[in-house]
DNA sequence: CGGTTTTGACCTGCGC
DNA sequence: GCGCAGGTCAAAACCG
């Protein structure tokens, strides 16, 4: 039970939706069903729901439900199929075993079936509210931080594209393949599809590219994450005949994670092997150079060094898409660390250099859960989650990656919500007090992680309806199996980006 | 015996 | 062009 309140806890947070309608109503009034333990497990696509329209004061009821509610009230289900029905049949059986059985169940699978109907466009109309508030609110976060700055760089327009990135991240359905060329006035205008970052998961930063022409192929697939820098790396991507891909090659964006942690290295969820060792200049510390080995051509690649001012500090790089399944234990850090370079993608289109305001950043979040340090500079823009400080902290003594870092409090929900993450979005999470964050944040990481991992089939079931919610199966994702824990089926375009960690 | 780690060599980018 | 530093490769060693 223990447990199922941290569920709770942490995906209570997932009802990002219910912000903008009361999506929430899927859970209805049958809550004392979800007492039954045979119910309680299908209920997360249960379409027990009596065709309530989404109103106010929906939210309360929901609150008291359970876990399953938070699932429904954030994601299309489409997915409630016999589970209901089925409930209901059992009803029908008892009371009238013979006779109207059959026409219970037409009838009931009619209104269902139109049940499911509104819910569907009812889901989409909160969901296109929801993109336009967020994109409203990364517009009116970047003009303050625009405010803040020198104006320069005009001719990047700026806004429009780093606008479009953010939009692409929380729109996770897939893209047609486009093609961006920076200097080409036609791409700076509104009018400009979801480019700058691809359909797929990958946290590249092809928005990096100032200055310079960037003819980008989305490609579209996780191919893009495996030209991850390394010049030894084929290039996967195929050629147009008329481009000329520019030898800038794509700069990926990295997510840093300090922990104060007594072992050698973390133990994230995923399998790693090392490949590498070298001393880094000014570090008495020697860097480790790890490749992930759960899948076969992962381009996943994390870099483990302890801090030299604080030895008990392991910073841990990571960089790259995982190209497979993650399991449950890696799936939520993975997630968390993906919102962050999500963050950093969005910042970095508006200056190379970094945000420079820092506070201003995502001010109307409300909690900071981490403190975060982007560095755009080169070779990689970076974002370093430090868990190890608290908010309140106004230096990052430690930091080594930026000449003129930006730290803010990084809200990890937020980012989220920025991907597209429903079932990580949290706002609530936050009931974190803001004392002890950095450590706060660890424990808050393993709890995530545990929270995902102790229960499959909560995971399968998100995994189905967020599968569902794309709606987009790629022919390639043919084997998406709600059943694999910790994988996200049918949904390429999540940010289940590589960068998996906890902290142990 | 297969997978992982170690470690020196090599490659590449960048600054001077 | 040269040197430096970061990153990667690959053969040898190690381990279960």
């Amino acid at each position: 039970m223990d447990k199922q309140g941290r569920e709770l806890v942490f995906f209570h947070s997932g009802d990002f939706l219910c912000q903008n309608t009361g999506v929430s109503d899927h859970l209805n009034d049958r809550s004392s069903d979800h007492t039954k333990p045979m119910i309680e497990e299908v209920d997360f696509f249960s379409t027990d729901r009596t065709s309530k329209l989404p109103g106010t004061g929906q939210e309360k009821k929901i609150s008291t439900i359970g876990s399953s509610s938070l699932v429904e009230s954030s994601i299309n289900t489409g997915l409630n199929l016999l589970t209901s029905s089925s409930g209901i049949s059992k009803i029908a059986n008892v009371k009238n075993p013979n006779n109207n059985e059959l026409s219970l169940l037409q009838g009931e699978l009619v209104r269902l079936h139109d049940e499911n109907k509104k819910l569907r466009s009812l889901l989409d109309q909160i969901t296109r509210s929801y993109k336009d508030l967020q994109a409203q609110l990364l517009m009116a976060t970047q003009k303050q931080s625009q405010g803040n700055r020198v104006e320069q760089k005009g001719e990047l327009n700026d806004t429009p594209s780093s606008i479009m990135s953010a939009q692409h991240f929380m729109d996770p359905r897939p893209r047609p393949p486009v093609t961006l060329d920076v200097n080409d006035p036609s791409v700076s205008d509104d009018k400009t599809p979801e480019v700058l970052v691809s359909s797929t998961n990958t946290v590249e930063t092809k928005s990096q590219m100032l200055g310079k022409r960037a003819s980008i192929e989305d490609a579209g697939l996780d191919q893009t994450s495996q030209s991850w820098g390394s010049p030894k790396s084929p290039k996967l991507e195929h050629e147009k005949p008329d481009e000329q891909i520019p030898e800038v090659p794509f700069r990926k964006a990295r997510v840093s994670v300090r922990a104060r942690s007594e072992a050698p290295l973390i133990s994230d969820g995923c399998q790693w092997r090392k490949y590498g060792q070298k001393m880094a200049k000014g570090n008495p510390c020697p860097r480790a150079y790890y490749r992930c080995t759960m899948a076969g051509g992962c381009p996943v690649r994390k870099q483990v060094q302890r801090c030299a001012e604080d030895k008990t500090i392991l910073i841990t790089t990571y960089e790259g898409n995982h190209n497979h399944p993650l399991p449950p234990a890696a799936t939520a850090m993975a997630s968390t660390t993906s919102a962050a370079a999500a963050m950093l993608l969005s910042g970095s289109t508006t200056s190379k250099e970094g945000l420079s305001s820092s506070s201003s950043f995502y001010p109307s979040f409300p909690y900071a859960s981490a403190m975060a340090t982007l560095s755009a500079s080169a070779p990689f823009p970076t974002i370093t989650l430090d868990l190890t400080q608290g908010p309140n902290s106004t230096t990052m003594p430690f930091h080594r990656t930026s000449p003129s870092p930006a730290t803010f409090p990084l809200p990890l929900h937020g980012s989220q919500q920025l991907l597209g993450h429903p079932m990580y979005a949290s706002p609530r999470l936050p009931a974190i007090p803001p004392v002890q964050l950095g450590q706060r944040n660890a424990s808050m990481v393993e709890t995530v992680t545990a929270a995902i991992a102790s229960d499959p089939n909560f995971t399968a079931a998100l995994a189905a309806a967020i599968s569902t919610f794309m709606g987009t199966p790629r022919s390639g994702d043919g084997a998406n199996n709600a059943n694999a824990p910790g994988r996200i089926p049918g949904s390429p375009q999540l940010p289940q980006s590589c960068t998996t960690f906890s902290t142990n």
